[in-house]
DNA sequence: CTGGATGCAAACTCTTTGCATGCAT
DNA sequence: ATGCATGCAAAGAGTTTGCATCCAG
């Protein structure tokens, strides 16, 4: 289940387990799509009175480096969050910033290996398609 | 040559041909590499007295609605601008914040399929890697 | 001429920092 | 007990808005 991964990601980079971090994981799961990190924040805060933004971001940062969550780079003003941890690509309305997952099979591996070639260290890849949505085309 | 292309396709789309747009254009194609708005506007401002923060934005997005340069959605801070207006790819460092070019062939087709076939109207295409970059890993 | 483009200043949003306290280990 | 994680407040960066002026067509 989801929150003993959490728990052994955490644990496996030595890091704490804390309620934060139990609570906000779960708020994006249950969010279950795109959210920002004040939309996050609006679901977890009930829960755990006394939650603060700085520490919303930090652990979503964090758990974005466990691959647990995504990060979507929208080039936009706030950066979306995505609770789907497996590889998949968006697209993005420069009209009216709706966001819409692609089910695509696009192959990053070889740009992987363009940043191992380069001496780095690649986590992941992030595909975004920008254009006019249906609605605003 | 460059002008022309940028004087032709503001024509195209009944827009203006002015000296703020030219020299902006001129300003990141010179620079040659991803800069932010900020940079580039350092860039032209010298050339071009008075100009200012709001149509440095404006106008850079207008050129990449032109397909004239590339927005590099980082998912940081800053939107950093490119000048190289066909395809390539991204690397992204999480801990410094570098970024470098992917020259990798990577299809990004199928994506862009998919945007289509839910009634979008893809523009372009943007893939970034993240991850450390050779000096922070 | 005439409306789109620009400059200026200010506001606004999102995100990060510094430091004292608290809690997971 | 130890030091990473958190909360609070405040600052900081990047970007956008409103409105008067200006100039490309």
């Amino acid at each position: 289940m989801a929150a003993t991964d959490l728990t052994d990601a955490l644990h496996a980079r030595g890091q704490r387990v804390t309620a934060q971090r139990v609570v906000l994981h779960d708020a994006l799961t249950e969010l279950g799509r795109h959210a920002t990190a004040e939309e996050i924040a609006r679901v977890a805060m009930p829960r755990l009175p006394g939650l603060s933004l700085p520490t919303v971001y930090a652990t979503l940062e964090l758990l974005a480096e466990l691959a647990l969550v995504r990060r979507v780079a929208t080039g936009g003003p706030a950066v979306l969050w995505d609770p789907r941890p497996e590889p998949h690509h968006h697209f993005l309305c420069r009209s009216c910033g709706a966001v819409a997952d692609l089910d695509a099979a696009v192959d990053a591996r070889p740009a992987l290996a363009a940043a191992r070639a380069a001496g780095a260290v690649p986590e992941d890849a992030d595909l975004v398609v920008r254009g006019r949505c249906a609605a605003c085309a």
